[in-house]
This record gives C-alpha cells, sequence and structure tokens, in this order.
DNA sequence: ACAGAAAATGACATCGGTGTCATGACATCG
DNA sequence: CGATGTCATGACACCGATGTCATTTTCTGT
C-alpha cells in the first residue's frame, strides 16, 4: 500500500508538503499541488486513518452497542416497533458526521456488553451510543476515563446522558386528539404496567381527560398485555380486555391500545363481535408502526413512537458532546412525536352546547 | 489515556517488557509480569489499536456493505426474507474470529458504495464483504489492489468470490418431497421470470418432476409475481395465476409459491373460494420465513432460504483469504437449505401399483 | 535594487506500539 | 573454572501521518 512517501518521492516534494495538499491546511503552489495529486492517482494512494488517528488522537470512530441487528427480524411479531429504527437514525445522522461507526451488536446476552466496550476503547472510540430496545432503565458497566456515552430508549441511575421518546406527551396528545373530535368515554387498554412506557402513558391519558374536564374512570383502564409467554393467552387476555370496557353500563366510544399489534388484533375481535369500525367503535393504537397502520382497513390513528428521531437526536447528542460545545444535559432529552391520523377514528357529533349536555352521549 | 509507557514506567521496566506481557510473545520472569500487570489495572491501560495496526500493517477490521438496516424493517412486505438474515450470520461468525466489524449502509442508493469503499480502504480492512438484498448480478468498482471481497447473495462478471443461496436445489428438493408425498399434478406459480433465483428454482421444478418420470406440463408454471408496483394489481396477478391453475381440467393437487408471502395470500385466495387447505389443496412456499410459516394454519411448507448460512459461508471464505489460506474460489459457492414440512401438504394416497395406474389420480 | 514581509516548502520530532538486535545474568557442562 | 547456551530484559528503529519550527523563495513598496 502506498504512503505519503511514496508520493513525496513520486511528486519530487516532501512528505508534509504532500500532507499539506491533502488537508489543504496551507498554501501550495498550483504547480507543485497539481504534481502531488497526480502522484497520488498514479499510486492509489489512499492516507491510514490509524497514522492518522495516532498522531491526532482522534480515531474518527463511534461505537454503537444494540442488539436490534441479531433480533430484530425474528422478534418483529413480540414487539412493538423494532429498535432497528434508532440504528437506522443513528446511521443517517452519523453519515453526515464524516464519523465512522463501528456497529456491535450483543446478541441479546447483556453479559457480552463489557467485551464490547472494551474492544471500542481498544479502537479509540470517541464516543458510545447504547441502544436499549424499549424504554427502560439499564445498568451498564462504567466506562474508563472521559469516553462519552450516551443512551438511546433507555436511562439509568447516573443520570449518564440519555435520549428518550416522550410516552407522557405523545398518549396525551393523542388522547386529546380523540376528545377534540367529540369523544368522552375513551378506554386504555394498556401494555404491562410495569413498563416505564405505560406508567408515562398512563399518565398523559389520566392528564389529557382531566385537562378536558373529563372525570377519570377506573373501569376504563385496563393492562391487556401483560407478559404471557403463550401466543394462545396473549391474545385471550386481549379478547377478555376488550370485552370488559364494551360491556359496560356507559361503554367506550373509543378505544387506545397499548400498540399498533394490539390495535390490529383487536379489529380481528370487533370483526367477530360484529362491532363495525369506525361507525360503532374507534380505535386509536401507538407506536405508528407502518407497516400496520397502513395496511389495515380502516387506516388506524396512532401516535408515533419517534424512534428514528431518538437515533438522531442521540447522535447530535453525542456528537455536540464530542465536541465539546455543550457539557452533558442533566436531565433525560425527551423527543415528541406528531399524532397520526387514519380513518380508524371517527368524528363524534359534538353536544350542542356544554349547558344542554345532559342526555347521554354515548349510543 | 495511559500508554504502554505509562505502564513501562509505574512498574519499573522497558516498554518492550510490557508489551511482551501483553501478548505473552517472549518468556517474562513471573515477579516482572506481576508488577506490570498490577500497573496495567491501576491505570487502566487499554492497547491502542491503531498503534498494533500501524506497526503490524493489519488493522483487524473487516468492511460490510449492505442496505439491510436502512431498508429492512420498511421492507418487510414487498420482498422475500429480509437481507438482515445475512448480517446477522456475518456477525455471528465474525465475533469468533476477533476481527472487528465496520458496517456502512448505503441506505438503498448503490452511488454511495464507492465512498464507502473509500472509507474503508482509509481504515485499511483486510477485507470487504457486499451484501445484496437479493440474488442477483452486482457491477461494484474495482478495489485498490489485493483488498479481499466477498460477495453474498450475488455475482458479477468479474469473477469475484461469491456465496449465493442454492435456489436450484431447493426447488428441486421442495419438489421431490411433494413427490414423495405422492403429488403428481404440481403447479409453481413463480417470482418475476427476471429473477435469477427463479430461473434457477424453475429449472429445479422442471428437474425433480422430469426424475420422477412426470411430464412437463407449461400449464402448470405460471409467473404469478410481475412487478407490481401497484399493491392491489400484485393481488390480482396472484388470484388470477391461482385460478388459471385450478380451473384446468386437470388442476393441480398442490401449488408451489414463489415465496411465502405469495403463499400467505394464497390461504386468502382459497378460503375466499372455499377450497380447505390442505383437503383440497396442498401448498408450498419459499423462504422458510418463519414470521408466515409458522403462523399460518395450517404451518406452510417451505424450503429455507439459507440466509444465515450464506453469510456465515461468506464470513468464512472471507476469513480464509484473508489468513491466505486459500486461493480465491473460481466458482460460486453455494448454500444449501433443507425443506422444513409443515401441515399445508397432505399426503395423497399412492396409485396402488404404476401398472394399474391407469384412472386420473386427482380430484 | 533592496529591505522586509509573506508565501511556499522542508527537516525533524512525535504519536504508541512491536520487530530486531544487543546485553547482562545465570545455568550447564566438560 | 571457563566456554557456551539460555533466559530475561532493554535500546533503538520503524510503521505513516502531522505539528513545530526553520529555511528558502517570491512578492511588496519605496
Amino acid at each position: 500500500m502506498a504512503t505519503i512517501y511514496d508520493v513525496a518521492r513520486v511528486s519530487g516534494v516532501s512528505p508534509k508538503t504532500v500532507s499539506r495538499v491533502l488537508n489543504g491546511d496551507a498554501p501550495v503552489k498550483k504547480h507543485t499541488k497539481e504534481a502531488v495529486e497526480k502522484a497520488i492517482r498514479e499510486l492509489g494512494y489512499v492516507p491510514s486513518t490509524a497514522a492518522r488517528a495516532m498522531r491526532s488522537n482522534k480515531s474518527g470512530l463511534v461505537g454503537l452497542i444494540t442488539g436490534a441487528i441479531s433480533l430484530s427480524p425474528n422478534r418483529a411479531d413480540v414487539s412493538g416497533l423494532p429498535d432497528l429504527f434508532i440504528v437506522q437514525g443513528i446511521q443517517k445522522a452519523m453519515e453526515e458526521s464524516g464519523k465512522t461507526l463501528l456497529i456491535a451488536d450483543t446478541g441479546g446476552q447483556m453479559d457480552r456488553v463489557p467485551k464490547l466496550m472494551r474492544t471500542f476503547e481498544e479502537h479509540r472510540v470517541e464516543g458510545i451510543i447504547y441502544v436499549a430496545d424499549h424504554h427502560r432503565k439499564v445498568d451498564l458497566p462504567i466506562l474508563t476515563q472521559n469516553t462519552k456515552l450516551v443512551l438511546a430508549n433507555c436511562y439509568d441511575d447516573k443520570s449518564t446522558p440519555c435520549v428518550l421518546p416522550n410516552d407522557y406527551k405523545g398518549q396525551k396528545s393523542l388522547v386529546a386528539s380523540l376528545i377534540a373530535k367529540g369523544h368522552r368515554r375513551i378506554a386504555y387498554l394498556t401494555l404491562s404496567p410495569m413498563l416505564d412506557a405505560t406508567k408515562l402513558r398512563t399518565k398523559g391519558y389520566a392528564d389529557a381527560i382531566g385537562d378536558a374536564g373529563i372525570s377519570f374512570d377506573p373501569a376504563l383502564l385496563v393492562a391487556a398485555d401483560i407478559d404471557a409467554t403463550d401466543h394462545e393467552a396473549e391474545v385471550q387476555l386481549l379478547w377478555d380486555a376488550v370485552d370488559r370496557v364494551l360491556t359496560l353500563p356507559e361503554p367506550p366510544t373509543v378505544i387506545c391500545f397499548g400498540n399498533d399489534r394490539m390495535a390490529m388484533r383487536a379489529y380481528g375481535i370487533m370483526r367477530s363481535r360484529g362491532v363495525s369500525l369506525p361507525e360503532e367503535l374507534s380505535v386509536a393504537g401507538y407506536d405508528n408502526h407502518r407497516m400496520i397502520t397502513e395496511s389495515l382497513y380502516p387506516t388506524l390513528t396512532s401516535a408515533e413512537l419517534p424512534y428514528a428521531a431518538v437515533g438522531i437526536r442521540a447522535t447530535q447528542l453525542l456528537l455536540s458532546m464530542i465536541d465539546g460545545n455543550l457539557d452533558a444535559p442533566t436531565a433525560p432529552i425527551l423527543v415528541s412525536g406528531p399524532v397520526h391520523h387514519g380513518n380508524s377514528v371517527r368524528d363524534l357529533p359534538k353536544p350542542v352546547t356544554k349547558l344542554s349536555s345532559i342526555g347521554r352521549t354515548t349510543q
């Protein structure tokens, strides 16, 4: 492989001058410059990042730890939006920065993380992004010294800088939009209550109806997706939850589901029950998993889980930390996504005025 | 960041001795060794691969070019098995080799490949794997000098070493297994005839029935998945193709589809037509896309498209080329996968003997 | 035409490891 | 006991870039 010395020799100048041509950091005579460029072309010279890294103490590398590549395709049916979208956002944002991404996949085994981090340190990465498969707390080994670390879709108790989806605001916006369409009996069939996302979204739901002056009815809030190892059991739980809210004395006019997949299943359940969507019942999901929302009929209203944006924000944050422009933020950075309106939510005739709204508004 | 010199100073030995402790390539007194290891621990010393790479001219890096990360999740509905599975295979195999994987995603734009290759060369990767999204011919820019290159799921006309799924054998094995179950009228509804995979599989189909002494009936071979930009049109083409073979004077007892997704759609079509599976008609797919094959009822018989294995083989090939153990193979390496038997193919009562098989065996 | 400034270029050291060779301390053997 | 060999260690150069500083060439203005 040709080196800068070879180029210098062939073009009859000093290596330093070749360096100047390469980096354009000092004036070089036009004639000289052309000779050097010719030599570079002839020799097929490509500068070595390793040598550069050594001299400048900057590797130009950024590490990414994720399980998204090894797990995503198989897992498409067990979870919400695949975290691969976060990785995509990171790739996209990183590309523009000129840094090179070193991707390490855990294969789902957390105990491999220290080894991966070690490899990253040997390569002197300028920073590391850790991506979790869902909004949750993590506990990573502490990095030696001052390697920059950003958590994406997760957080820890050492106040490591992190970027999270704004689950609170997402659900709140979604429910607010339902209220704006005239709905007042709004059921929420959640994912497991153990999830951070569920806790936050439930608060968003409660605040949205509270802000609208609607009283909170605990019967409308049902955890419908407990960790069932069994696929059958999962479907049955959902069926049961739907049944429970629909047979209430005053049933909801709309049901929000913990994610789009639950909503998709609900379409089938409604068909079985002879309930037509959205005429007799409106439905909303979460994630805006386009493969689902756009292919369902009617198209599904859903709050976007802004995974690509989380990846992009995490990258921007890391890059700014690397540049030293910014101290690490102490609070999590929250990323919000819009509500995507499909045809699964219908406009409800509004009561004429608040004063006259004495009769029932449902059914 | 601590260097080998810091370790040497703290432990009171020469840098070279520290190097020996690190690499174990020369005897070191036990006492000295312990002192060095203590210093390494205290300083949190991590050797720099950049410096190593410079001295040894070996980066320990391998490049991977793919579009699987940026495209896979969105594209799950437009293609067969996602090529991400190939990337998974590569990651897995590479991990054991101690090399570090540099993943570059094209984002679907082929014109970005030269830039990515350039970056890889700057990092002095020891080899590059190029992954295509489906079995096809590619035309990559020539690499400077002797950088090792392996193509996965694709080939070129410069006889670059490549690893391909054995589409011929896959379809042949599948059809042979159908014949073993007593089927003799076997329809094949293919993907676009322009695809390499289709050509190879069609030959596999023809050879399998030929080997069984069944005469080839062109009416049973229909291209059913032309590149329709429109989703609707695609479904209609499939419906039409199914209709065409089922209304033949002597209809098939089993239909093979170009991929699992087509087969999945066919389930719906059969339901509409009132044809029960597998009692009245057997069905087989291709890819063994588990998300589909295992969740359909009845479970789908499918030939495995061995993407993970393609990734692993490609990695092994590249690593052996890097080690110089092996010259590049001149012919493509073909990877075969098994046929996965689901419940979508039923055993057909066999004619008692060949001599007495005068009557119709169908319907 | 000449001093002085500015532009263009080069010599050399350095980054952090490791290969090569030299050297000193012991052990072994005749 | 001295010659020889082995073991353990260190000095030094080198990999390929680039920062620092020195030097040479070219450009100004008077």
